[in-house]
DNA sequence: TGGGATTTGTTCGTATGTATT
DNA sequence: GAATACATACGAACAAATCCC
């Protein structure tokens, strides 16, 4: 893995976990310091980011944590519906024993952090339905499965209200429980529902005060990269 | 518009066009000779290329056009038919007159290119799907319509039978029609076995014979970024 | 409005890694 | 298996744009 894709990496979970929030600058060579790597290598990482939608590069004005609008964000769950609709008609047809328990691992993960601070289980609810996506082994669905719930995690930050996060584990395992006896149908009833949920309970309230700049947040993302030397 | 997005479009054009053929090799000095721009900006179009898997990056051996398995092709179509249903949902609620109009306009532009190079066929009728994602005015829907209508595009440059196409341009008439009379079901099922039929009849033939290399097919669409200076 | 400070855009030389003979 | 040719990876320095006082 390049160094350029671990920054990427770095950022794309401290934005998932709100450490860094809509709007906030990003800074080229205050990034390159904090995470020991030369402005090319920051601005690679960046170029990727705006790519997926996460931040946005302003000609000249330089990079921000992108700030999706509502109505980006009713598309964002539309779409997310549809696409894992088909993950899940993918995944059933060769459901097996192996995939119960990476799912059923994923979901203690879940319940065991639902005492911890809030992002982290933002973070890992977004990670669920990566899971289920890397399960079909398709790079396609993978692929957009990932972009489109991490966009979805960045529009949670901006809209949700806070502790509005029962993440739906109970959700989840009901999906795990429909894809284990085989039930298609069912299967893929509870994730519409289920995503219609997460976007129920997020989609309410414009956000009000303004984030609290800055990047001091981004420490502990920085460390784990530079110590990886 | 940047250099580097001029350059991002010109590739994308020729590879759709056929111009640059699945497997073919693309070094930063040679297009940069080319576009008569340095490597940092030509790296920047492959970087960006590479993050809409159009051309595929290997650490320290180069560039090359992206070769889309089977199963990926088939995975790729499966998420159109999902998404462009989205946008005939979003669509057909706000069809006007003005977008009647639009798709004709381009409906007329595929009828003259029938006698023309079947290249530029393929690639009007992957605009039409792109337009229609235009119309709906979805940031979200038109970027997804793109990526994967490109890459679908990329699919049939492998595995599609020459001639094959009959690109669908009574298909497509079909589907203006339903949208102007306002049936969405109507709408939806056209627009689910269009796709159905364009998959089908291009992802059956495996290419045999290697492509035929090298980069002077790319010449006319990189006079045009030159020229542009 | 002007000008200095800051930040981004771009180039290019060197280092590094890969394929080939 | 070593040497060579070739292409990318990276970083320092310069140029241009923007911001802020």
């Amino acid at each position: 893995m390049n160094r350029s894709e671990q920054i990427c990496a770095a950022l794309r979970t401290a934005i998932l976990e709100r450490a860094l929030l809509p709007g906030m600058k990003l800074p080229e060579d205050t990034l390159g310091e904090r995470f020991g790597s030369s402005r090319t290598i920051v601005r690679q990482a960046l170029e990727r980011l705006a790519a997926e939608s996460l931040v946005e590069l302003r000609r000249n004005r330089g990079a921000v944590v992108a700030t999706p609008s509502l109505e980006e964000a009713r598309d964002l769950f539309d779409l997310r519906s549809q696409i894992e609709d088909l993950v899940i008609c993918r995944l059933i047809r060769n459901f097996n024993e192996d995939h119960v328990k990476r799912l059923n691992a994923h979901l203690e993960k879940e319940v065991a952090a639902e005492a911890g601070p809030e992002p982290v289980s933002i973070r890992l609810a977004t990670e669920f339905h990566i899971l289920l996506a890397q399960l079909t082994k398709s790079p396609v669905l993978i692929r957009y499965v990932e972009e489109i719930g991490y966009r979805c995690g960045l529009t949670l930050a901006l809209y949700s209200r806070p502790h509005s996060s029962d993440c739906g584990i109970q959700e989840h395992r009901e999906i795990i429980d429909a894809l284990s006896s085989g039930d298609e149908a069912r299967a893929r009833d509870l994730m519409g529902s289920h995503l219609g949920a997460v976007a129920d309970r997020a989609l309410i309230k414009p956000e009000t005060e303004g984030p609290s700049l800055y990047l001091d947040a981004l420490e502990p993302y920085a460390r784990a990269v530079r110590e990886d030397s």
